[in-house]
DNA sequence: CCCGACACGGTGC
DNA sequence: GCACCGTGTCGGG
């Protein structure tokens, strides 16, 4: 399977996105090492045919998308690599509206497992497309941040620029 | 409020 | 089999 990639500019931070054939299929933060991003698309993404392509169609749209400050929602094609579970929850994450904020709990019972919640924990912290996949949306039932892949900090800026005040929950 | 203990389900080794 | 975990709940400081 040929996946185009390339890096780019956020206003969180460089990241590193990628499509195939169905869309787009990974985007994460570089955190300073090309490197290890790439290795990390690698091991997510496989097999595939890695390809510097920063004209790839969709790769240009999210960057647009990006640069207009990811604003609202992105209506952007996504091709979910992971087992049947994890796609079920990211499927679950994708379906919550911009600015709003949802448990952890809320997601395991969504897709059916209400005890599952941990390995939803889990699940969404597999997710192969950050910030595209709102999985900053999801927060402890007792309204804590909870985590982020990313750090906390970014997850705070992403609810803050959604409008959402999570200080009092 | 902040622990600690435990149940919980999916995943990787 | 076993040891992880972006959790939740309960009980005790």
């Amino acid at each position: 399977m040929i996946v185009h990639y390339a890096f780019t500019e956020t206003p969180l931070g460089e990241v590193l996105i990628a499509s195939d054939e169905q869309g787009l299929c990974f985007m994460g933060f570089t955190e300073e090492n090309r490197a290890e991003a790439l290795a990390d698309l690698e091991r997510r993404i496989k097999p595939a045919s890695l390809v510097e392509d920063k004209s790839d169609q969709w790769i240009t749209q999210v960057h647009a998308w990006l640069s207009a400050g990811m604003i609202g929602e992105h209506h952007l094609p996504l091709s979910l690599h992971g087992t049947p579970f994890q796609v079920a929850v990211w499927k679950a994450l994708l379906e919550i509206p911009y600015g709003t904020v949802v448990s952890y709990q809320a997601i395991a019972r969504a897709i059916g497992r209400p005890k599952a919640v941990r390995a939803v924990g889990t699940a969404i912290g597999r997710n192969n497309l950050s910030i595209l996949i709102p999985c900053h949306r999801v927060l402890t039932t007792s309204g804590g941040i909870g985590g982020y892949r990313w750090g906390i900090a970014r997850k705070q800026r992403l609810l803050e620029q959604e409008g959402v005040g999570w200080k009092e929950l």
